[in-house]
DNA sequence: CAGCAGGGGGCGC
DNA sequence: CGCCCCCTGCTGA
């Protein structure tokens, strides 16, 4: 049966994560997941989770304070790097005292399915902690890390298959490899369009819009806002929208909330990075680097790019003898989608869209009601309308300053020797020649690019240099602690 | 070290 | 949506 292999296969995976948290940590695997019934009639031994106890009422595990090497192998399936998410103790060992002293806030009610509070948020490090390990990250990713951790839900669904895990990397492989499916939106829609997950970033986003909503931000007055504007933006917060791929709304800041926040408390903030914008059209763009779609493509040679400006720049530098025509440089969608993209799925008001709680409520009650553990969530909807996307078409039009910018037209000259350049920023560039801006804060060397200081105190001083600051790391998880303060 | 290409953000229309 | 600016990584001299 193939149905067998493939589940065979991909769990083979999951005993690959429980191999190296085994080989690690000494414990006993990662915890299966299983049916209600199963847990109800086995022991903690039995279930491999001596330091997990099992609340049969609530259906919920409750998991020690301390990091696990679950989490460890969590963290490993879902791909996480190590600036994505952090033991606080690593934070805390790099003298950060910023941190030290920074404080952790919860929401005052558990998020109701599971009796938890997900994780604290860092107002200041516009950071979340799990509740249940202390592992620290962005919104999404913390919310990865839980809902794989310790909700024990296999609540990412092949769509063409009854196969079903707690980790969407395990999904995603099993797709490319039992499929041979490599569509990007797909592959995309078992994180972005999950309800379960969308349901745990919307509670942690609703904790960090609490505070903010209440004091403006870290760099806010302490002053809270009106009584009147709480209640409005409670309002708010309570039915919060769908955004362009099915991840939680951006923080929407109040009037009150502007007023009171100047720099950090942007009208949309990225749950995956710490990117904010005030507006909407610059945050539905960056949102695509997310999405990782690459839905413009050059017409010569294939390249595809993310955006279409890219493109038209990608063309006039590489195959500038080619007339440029916009309107051949919009991929086609792919075969096995619905025809309609995450875009147009959440911005045309589609009155049937179906209520992200109850998609929750049924997937909670899929997950703990089917013996197998297979649930049958995030399936495409294979009746969605489809809706042509048409670029408007502009006349084709190359600025005057493309036009004069060719190779050889070096008009940018250096005031301190004969070198001239192409343009402003390799003049500016030619110059740190001269000034060799990035100096090594442990000798007398000195740098016209932050790369090349950065090679020399990794190779000369076995550090690793913040291309920010003089920052000097012993590693890179330092590092990246580290560069997470200036973002 | 400079040339070059790719990628991301800000801004104006 | 398109343009501009900036940054970064790669590459060859």
């Amino acid at each position: 049966m193939p149905m067998a292999n493939t589940t065979s296969t991909m769990d083979s995976y999951e005993d690959m994560f429980k191999e190296i948290t085994r080989k690690l940590y000494g414990e006993d695997g990662l915890p299966d997941v299983i049916s209600n019934e199963k847990v109800t009639n086995l022991t903690n031994s039995e279930r491999g989770l001596n330091n997990i106890d099992y609340d049969v009422d609530s259906n919920v595990f409750k998991p020690d304070e301390h990091i696990t090497a679950f989490g460890l192998a969590a963290l490993m399936q879902n791909g996480l790097s190590s600036g994505s998410i952090l033991n606080s103790s690593f934070q805390q060992s790099n003298k950060l005292s910023s941190i030290t002293e920074d404080k952790w806030i919860t929401n005052e009610d558990s998020l109701q399915w599971t009796q938890s509070k997900i994780a604290s948020y860092n107002p200041t490090q516009k950071l979340f902690k799990c509740i249940d390990c202390d592992c620290v990250g962005f919104l999404i990713r913390v919310a990865e890390h839980w809902l794989g951790t310790h909700a024990n839900l296999r609540v990412f669904q092949c769509p063409q298959c009854p196969y079903a895990s707690a980790w969407a990397r395990c999904v995603r492989m099993h797709i490319v490899r039992q499929h041979n499916i490599t569509s990007e939106e797909t592959v995309d829609n078992l994180l972005k369009d999950n309800p379960v997950l969308h349901e745990i970033t919307r509670y942690l986003q609703t904790l960090k819009s609490k505070y903010e909503v209440n004091y403006g931000g870290k760099n806010a007055s302490s002053t809270p806002a009106s009584s009147e504007n709480i209640t409005q933006n409670k309002q708010d917060l309570s039915s919060p929208q769908r955004n362009i791929n099915g991840s939680p709304c951006p923080t929407v800041a109040t009037d009150a909330s502007n007023r009171n926040s100047n720099i950090t408390s942007k009208r949309y903030s990225c749950s995956y990075c710490p990117y904010a914008t005030d507006r909407r059209d610059l945050f539905t763009r960056h949102e695509n680097i997310h999405r990782e779609e690459k839905p413009f493509q050059c017409y010569i040679c294939q390249k595809q790019f993310n955006r279409a400006d890219h493109v038209k720049k990608h063309f006039l530098r590489m195959h500038r003898e080619h007339p440029y025509d916009l309107n051949r440089i919009r991929r086609q969608p792919p075969k096995n989608a619905s025809g309609m993209s995450y875009y147009h799925k959440y911005n045309n008001n589609d009155p049937t869209a179906t209520p992200i709680d109850t998609n929750v409520q049924q997937v909670i009650q899929h997950q703990l009601t089917i013996p197998n553990g297979f649930s049958f969530i995030n399936r495409p909807n294979q009746n969605a309308p489809t809706k042509t996307t048409q670029l408007p078409k502009p006349s084709v039009k190359v600025s005057s300053k493309s036009n004069c910018k060719k190779k050889g037209d070096k008009k940018y000259s250096c005031c301190y020797c004969s070198w001239s350049g192409v343009d402003n920023w390799c003049l500016k560039r030619h110059l740190n020649t001269h000034l060799k801006p990035f100096v090594c804060g442990l000798c007398d060397y000195k740098a016209a690019r932050s790369e090349r200081l950065a090679t020399h105190v990794l190779k000369v001083h076995n550090k690793r240099a913040c291309g920010r600051c003089l920052y000097l790391a012993d590693d890179q998880t330092q590092l990246t602690a580290h560069q997470q303060e200036h973002q």
